[in-house]
DNA sequence: ATTATATCCTGATCGC
DNA sequence: TGCGATCAGGATATAA
């Protein structure tokens, strides 16, 4: 009987764009999206674009049509667009991806029946793409409401006391800890792995019971991986595409994530996959 | 306060 | 071959 034929159906797994790759199409998008004007905006997901207008508000309240894009950053997860108008106060439509979404310029990358919404510029169109239906668009009054509670881990903010604060009080596996956006922003599923293996922490170690030492080592692993994955315009496992269609290439330099049954690239030993809060 | 669970959604995969 | 059932995956609301 089939006993112990743990086979990993690798081709299945997905993941969200964590920061890297929100990071990638936020700056690919900036030159080319700032100073255009937004002339029309469709969505083909109603649902969608029911959570697209502030709670309580008519959407007619946000004439949209001419305004101009200034900003265009990535906050956590989220791509943000600073939609600016003469004379009145700024909107910040903000864009999450979340599993499968890709936001593109001017490039149909895939299948047009999972277009959901469409954002007709002066100088071409910005297409949101998403099979799953998970990503959201939303557009704020207040650029509070896009602050997130967790740290950057790019930022100044993210030093080792301050790690070792946050990481105290917790009994949660420190896989799962990563993966909390409220503590720590733009970590996901791939680089909360690479990050614990790179520094040699076990992923099911307790949050709080982490040494100092260890503690400096994941932040220098986060910080060091972060950075490398930016500068190869992310990971693309599966679905993953930038603003122009085109796949990141850090998927090249993992060393876990998606690997159980291979051998260790350090010591050949086999890796053994294991399941966190849903999560392989 | 912290942590576990259900929910969302679709395509791929599995069993019959 | 086809059909229905099952499942992954992150964030969030809700429950414990």
């Amino acid at each position: 009987m089939g006993r112990s034929s743990k086979v990993c159906s690798s081709a299945t797994s997905e993941t969200m764009p964590e920061l890297p790759e929100v990071e990638t199409v936020a700056r690919q998008l900036a030159p080319t999206l700032k100073g255009q004007k937004l002339l029309k905006v469709d969505f083909l997901d109603t649902k969608l674009e029911r959570t697209f207008w502030p709670p309580g508000s008519l959407p007619a309240a946000f004439p949209l049509a001419g305004r101009s894009i200034g900003n265009v950053q990535r906050i956590g997860k989220q791509v943000v667009l600073t939609l600016e108008e003469p004379g009145q106060k700024p909107l910040w439509l903000a864009v999450h991806l979340r599993m499968t979404g890709r936001l593109v310029f001017d490039v149909e990358p895939q299948e047009p029946k999972h277009l959901r919404a469409r954002f007709k510029l002066d100088g071409g169109e910005l297409l949101f793409f998403d099979t799953r239906r998970f990503g959201v668009i939303k557009l704020h009054q207040e650029m509070a409401e896009l602050v997130p509670t967790g740290i950057e881990p790019l930022s100044n903010e993210l030093t080792s006391p301050r790690l070792a604060s946050l990481l105290k009080k917790s009994r949660q596996p420190i896989k799962t800890w990563l993966l909390r956006q409220d503590r720590l922003v733009g970590l996901g599923n791939i680089y909360a792995s690479e990050i614990l293996f790179a520094c040699a922490i076990h992923p099911e170690r307790a949050a709080g019971s982490l040494s100092e030492c260890e503690i400096r080592r994941l932040r220098r692993a986060t910080r060091a991986i972060l950075r490398r994955a930016i500068s190869h315009q992310g990971t693309t496992f599966s679905d993953y595409r930038d603003s122009r269609g085109n796949k990141g290439s850090f998927q090249n330099l993992l060393h876990v994530y998606g690997k159980g049954g291979e051998p260790c690239k350090k010591c050949e030993t086999l890796l053994v996959r294991l399941v966190q809060s849903g999560r392989s």
